[in-house]
DNA sequence: TACATTTGGCGAAACGGTTAGCTGGAAGAC
DNA sequence: GTCTTCCAGCTAACCGTTTCGCCAAATGTA
């Protein structure tokens, strides 16, 4: 591969005529400028990012780091994550901590040798403890993604998690339900807890109390979801209407059902969070409350292209979106003889 | 953020002895080891991965380039890239060309500055004379990925798609059926051409002969399977089956199959090639054949890593991976009458 | 003509590592 | 006691850029 010198010296100029020629940061004269570009291109040179890179101390590299990437809702997120790197002339590494601590941590100690300028972080864990690299220097900046700590020190993309569990559980008590029952997602993490809470509140604000067996605290997986269900469905007073904490965990639902010879939305309505994509040819549709996970991958571009060109320093903004009830085919309203058993 | 320098200075050595300890590059004694080690945990000092790629021309990078990150197959195949990437101390970076020729080339010549070591490509188009670079200098590691060119001048790993055709297209006739449909992929790639003519052999083995407005090309996107499908059951004398060519096509013909207020597989079974991860929760689960898509990713590697580390120049080599039917509930025996009214 | 000012182009010092080759003191051979 | 041998650890060159500071030529001014 050709270097700046060997284009330099064919062109009968300094590396730094080269240089400045290739990036536009001076004036060179027309005639120099000429040699150089014919140099360039008979010797098919160009420049080396790696050792652009070094002394610009950047890498053009954004880092995403998602839970589990195995999770249709996560691989949508990197999708769009990858397009918005491509928008802005960046590209995208791409890592998967899969819900474990220590593969978080070596994940962020490659992402600091690696240079990256940006990282978009969907934490695991409750708090960002071992992330912390407040110690002198100045970190990587990152955006947490849809998961927050309590301590609000970083940039936050997320969503209203308490909202998006009322809305759903809103809509099946407006369908007469009482009944509900729900597979939680863990109630460590924001998201887990925070849809949790927005289902609780809108039962209470209704009178409604829930009976303990009906809900059980789950992971947001499909296998563990379908445990869950089965262990719900199978008693003899289940509920008639679930409220599950995401999408792959709402098809664990769904496969539950089917296993147990019921019917969606006849014997059972479901109401879940968040949007998986490559599922709309299912049938019942979901009722769910669906991120506008496209902003949101928008905002945490925006955010972390500000602090790397522009302001590095200013204080931690929280960006909270709302999310949408889109409403499908997995909801009935309740059969009139449990409508009447209802307190 | 601390460098070698300031460990040597630190510790009271040189930076040659620090670069010894932390390349394990050399015999360094238990009292200098002690204290560089010390000096490193002391200013927790991370080598800069950028620093170092500059003298070895490597980057630790492998790209993988998908023709389209929204079709879940791909989703699954990124994933188990960056678990292999993982494993063998690589980071992954992931692009789309979304089927386009020309974000191919952009991506590519991006790969060539990043100084990635290797590249899994799923090729765009029927050629790859857009991606030589043969012109002097060694090109970079590149495998090709599911879909190859006619000239083998690159290293591949691919299924035989004609197997996989053949395989599901028997399956239906195995089951009675005689008027057997199909929404094709395109053509022009490898995959799609294939997978359609492996079903031709199937039938043509037979004796059977389908009919031609039962036979639709398309892509590999749901909504283009949707449109299709609508057309050829919207015909007075529909198909018994359908063999679909991937697996969000097969979605689509479900969507359409049950907005048509038809049963699968009660009216019409379906059967498709490759797989879709996250649907696992769908009913009726689909008959298909499926990818051994991990041990292609390993393999996929395997190869790279040969060419990196080992060998850079040995010849192309073509791995053909064998599909796998994997039988569902969305295929029945034909009903009777129409088996007696077959050929 | 003499001097001040501008500016195109160059040399050299970073950037943060790796590594070839040298040095000097200790140990072993005679 | 002197000469080798050995080797731990150091010095310095190098990887391929960018960029700061400088020089000399060109231009402007009186």
């Amino acid at each position: 591969m050709a270097t700046i010198r060997d284009v330099a010296k064919t062109a009968g100029v300094s590396i730094a005529t080269v240089s400045a020629v290739v990036n536009d940061s001076a004036y060179v004269s027309p005639e120099l400028r000429r040699r150089v570009l014919a140099a360039i291109e008979e010797l098919n040179y160009e420049p080396s990012t790696l050792a652009r890179n070094l002394n610009s101390g950047k890498s053009q590299l954004i880092a995403i780091v998602v839970a589990d990437l195995s999770n249709p809702f996560y691989s949508h997120v990197v999708c769009l994550a990858e397009a918005a790197a491509a928008a802005w002339d960046y590209s995208l590494v791409v890592f998967n901590s899969d819900e474990k601590t220590e593969a978080e941590k070596r994940i962020m100690s490659r992402i600091r040798m690696l240079s990256c300028d940006g990282v978009i972080l969907v934490p695991v864990g409750e708090t960002g403890q071992h992330l912390q690299r407040d110690h002198e220097g100045k970190s990587i900046p990152t955006v947490l993604f849809g998961r927050v700590f309590e301590d609000r020190r970083s940039d936050t993309v997320t969503i209203d998690n308490e909202s998006a569990g009322r809305q759903a559980t809103n809509y099946l008590l407006d369908l007469g339900h009482r009944r509900i029952g729900s597979i939680t997602g863990p109630l460590h993490l924001t998201t887990g807890r925070g849809r949790h809470e927005g289902m609780m509140q809108a039962l209470q604000a209704r009178g409604v109390t829930p009976l303990q067996h009906h809900i059980r605290q789950g992971e947001f997986r499909e296998e563990v979801a379908y445990a869950m269900a089965r262990e719900i469905l199978e008693q003899p007073d289940r509920p008639t209407a679930m409220y599950v904490a995401n999408g792959v965990m709402a098809l664990g639902l769904m496969r539950a059902i089917a296993d147990l010879g019921l019917k969606c939305p006849d014997d059972i309505s479901i109401a879940s969070t968040d949007t998986i994509n490559g599922i709309s040819g299912m049938r019942p549709r979901l009722t769910r409350t669906e991120h506008p996970i496209n902003e949101m991958i928008n905002e945490s571009f925006r955010m972390l292209l500000g602090r790397i060109n522009t302001n590095p320093s200013q204080s931690p903004r929280n960006v909270v979106f709302q999310p949408k009830l889109v409403v499908g085919e997995s909801c009935a309203p309740v059969a009139p003889a449990l409508v009447t058993a209802a307190p």
